[in-house]
DNA sequence: AAAAAGCTCAACCGCACGTTA
DNA sequence: CTAACGTGCGGTTGAGCTTTT
């Protein structure tokens, strides 16, 4: 047996055994309990800060909740163009990083990204019949995917281009939290925690003058800190300006450090994207379907993929 | 209009690893 | 040095919502 499964439960396990511990969604009110105690004291130390703030659940759940879903700096809505290209881009290099993914698309959560790669580009890939791994699902996002995301980035589309009509660029959530001049429509549905997705929760919890404003950004490891800090394994930079896409194409254009079989750089790829120049390899023959029954299939016929209609003269 | 199927995403789980006492 | 504790990560689940039939 090994070492780590004789240990004795921890405070957590202990009380999730006993069943003194509440699961599933959060209410707003331990949501306010958990969002005062940490602008008061601060994050860390989830176990204690679960007891101290009066929680019945675990550090872990608090943590999650925190940083998924309370966090001051988080960016809500849609997936954007510019986002997705740097996910596909950074997953050929680092596979299922989550968190390390994350790290380069600040205001986004690791399960955020992890669901946006489950639920869209997988299933993707089971349309095709391919795995999501394989060559062929690769050279799908480096020819078609990924070029085009770039052609709308490049064209000024893509900054705030939303992948659907709902996912309209949201405003930059403040540093800090004070909010004087936002409008809310919330609803006081005490009973989820549902109360809206576009990215005002927080702000609604203030509105209500449930929650204690929290002090200013302090050094400490309070607030602000999910920008991501010294970056020692690429020269990423992001932000919401459509201006960024050309300093996004010159990240884009070095080459991988692991490249794939195909030597072919990403924007050599975009700059010699056409409708008649679409060389596909290894995308024939063995796949599931042809490219033709792609565009009825696979990215559907929502505005999301609508490039690939396009593309493809359906 | 109702039922079924599909989709999204918040939340949980187990494990690994780093830190602390 | 070691056991206990705390944290973070990736995988998975399922409730609720939306779309399709």
């Amino acid at each position: 047996m090994a070492p780590r499964d004789q240990r004795e439960m921890s405070s957590d396990e202990e009380s999730a055994a006993s069943g003194d511990l509440r699961r599933g969604p959060w209410t707003v009110e331990e949501d306010l309990l958990l969002v005062n105690y940490i602008a008061v004291h601060g994050e860390g130390r989830w176990n204690a800060l679960a007891r101290c703030a009066g929680l019945r659940r675990t550090g872990k759940s608090c943590r999650l909740r925190w940083l998924n879903y309370l966090r001051p700096d988080l960016r809500r809505g849609n997936i954007t163009a510019q986002e997705q290209l740097l996910i596909l881009e950074l997953h050929s290099r680092w596979g299922n990083r989550w968190s390390k993914i994350a790290q380069h698309l600040p205001g986004r959560t690791d399960n955020e990204i992890k669901n946006y790669w489950r639920t869209r580009v997988q299933k993707h890939a089971r349309q095709l019949n391919c795995d999501v791994n394989s060559q062929q699902f690769k050279d799908l996002m480096r020819y078609l995917w990924m070029p085009r995301l770039l052609e709308r980035i490049g064209s000024g589309d893509g900054a705030d281009v939303a992948t659907t009509a709902y996912d309209a660029p949201l405003p930059q959530l403040p540093a800090s939290w004070p909010v004087d001049d936002v409008e809310l429509s919330c609803t006081t549905d005490a009973s989820s925690s549902s109360v809206s997705t576009d990215g005002t929760y927080q702000q609604q919890l203030l509105q209500h003058q449930l929650v204690s404003p929290p002090p200013p950004p302090a050094p400490s490891a309070a607030f602000g800190e999910s920008a991501p800090s010294g970056n020692n394994e690429g020269s990423y930079s992001y932000s919401n300006s459509s201006s960024n896409a050309a300093a996004m194409w010159d990240t884009l254009c070095q080459p991988p450090p692991q490249t794939d079989c195909h030597p072919t750089t990403v924007a050599e790829t975009a700059c010699s994207w056409s409708d008649e120049s679409l060389l596909l390899p290894g995308l024939s023959g063995d796949m599931g379907m042809g490219l033709s029954e792609l565009g009825d299939t696979m990215w559907g016929a929502g505005a999301d993929d609508l490039w690939y209609t396009q593309i493809m003269g359906l």
